[in-house]
DNA sequence: CCGGACCGAGAGCGCCGCTCTCGCCCAGGA
DNA sequence: TCCTGGGCGAGAGCGGCGCTCTCGGTCCGG
């Protein structure tokens, strides 16, 4: 059946507590946002807030996922499968720092410190595997089009990374090398340590040209993991 | 002149006040942690603590400088200058992660998010940069020893480093080739994108062995720096 | 010995997350 | 048509927070 009018108008306030949960977010930081702030906002009782939110991490919540869906999509925007592998690998770090850049706090609520007694719900992880879909895409693509190295083809005794994992890193291509799947794995590791410590104050003073910086490091990235 | 009595009993209840704040920080985390607990723990007015510590930031101040120089303590001394250079390096990351994971709520303070209105003030940096100087003597000592990669002599019209950086970077050497230094650069950021990556949970169902898993990575970092 | 610096305690302010209760209003069944 | 029940917003209130101010007490140096 169609969606009532009372449960229309839920979801329109429901909409608009989190845009203006997300204005919080996005001037005082996920640490300082206040559940009675967006109330006044929003010009109502606190109280009436948890009618639509149990309580403010389930409002972080829907907050986090919203994130890794916007950051995960202009990942995906910013792969042209047309190009060069290497060219496609540096265009999408440069979007996933673009938008961590442009969204510092959804950022550091993505990626930094876990909030206090807070525990990631399992609804998270699909919207997290977006950005690692999107480079396991062009990685596969590389490896379709044998431009990756060679297949050692002496697999370990046991596998460093899941198989699940493996899958998305693999962007589809059935046997990755098990080199391959953990360099790809530590290079995603380094683009959000990279995106990190600039973001977070940690290279201030020992980066020039934080630009020209992020790119060199992206490429030599490209190199590890052979594109 | 000797410290008078005042100025000792002064700063013995200051060690106790961190200390306390040590034990709050390792339980909750720095987000939940509380001056008023830490007074109730002390068995004071919690308007006492503020003839220590102007507020709640400049606890947190102290805390963070004293968890930079425990964490340099921990990589100084995981250092053995008589090992060859990629033992050195795989020991050093160890050591920083071993510590990471046995205070995860101090390493989540220096490393993940910065607290909502708080700016690093320049206190920090002298700690902070102890486990760089570590990771740069055992490159140093590699590049003096000729176990680096020659110099490729061909210096970038400009440098991406800063001079500082690449001094503490080099160990001592007087010319690392710059692409070192950038590789140095990206591989500590790398180490603190790995560790953060497990010590955050976004590497979980990813990863089936965590310590088989970091070993690997580091290696694959010396060897991109070039050990 | 005495004045002033230092100190701890208490009360209080304005926030916060969260709960409970109370009236209202509106939709759906009798 | 009326009535009733469920969703809703508002208000009051609880305990906890960071932080300030004021007030006595203590102790040290001149």
């Amino acid at each position: 059946m169609p969606p009532t009018a009372r449960e229309r108008v839920r979801a329109e306030l429901t909409a608009e507590i989190t845009a203006a949960a997300r204005r919080q977010l996005a001037e005082v930081g996920a640490a300082a946002l206040s559940l009675r702030a967006v109330a006044r906002e929003l010009g109502m009782a606190s109280s009436a807030l948890y009618r639509y939110f149990p309580s403010r991490d389930d409002l972080l919540t829907r907050l986090i996922i919203d994130g890794y869906d916007a950051l995960g999509a202009a990942a995906e925007a910013a792969d042209d499968p047309t190009a060069a592998p290497r060219e496609r690998w540096v265009a999408v770090c440069r979007a996933v720092r673009g938008w961590a850049r442009a969204h510092p706090h959804e950022y550091a609520l993505l990626y930094g410190s876990p909030v206090p007694g807070y525990a990631a719900p399992r609804d998270t992880v699909p919207a997290a595997a977006r950005v690692g879909v999107v480079l396991g895409r062009v990685l596969g693509d590389a490896a379709r089009s044998g431009a990756l190295p060679a297949v050692t083809g002496v697999p370990r005794d046991r596998s460093l990374i899941s198989d699940e994992t493996a899958a998305v890193l693999g962007g589809g291509h059935p046997a990755l090398d098990d080199a391959v799947r953990l360099r790809a794995l530590l290079a995603w590791s380094s683009l959000y340590g990279t995106i990190s410590f600039e973001l977070f104050g940690h290279l201030v003073g020992s980066v020039e040209d934080a630009d020209r910086y992020f790119d060199a490091a992206m490429a030599e990235l490209a190199g590890l993991v052979g594109l």
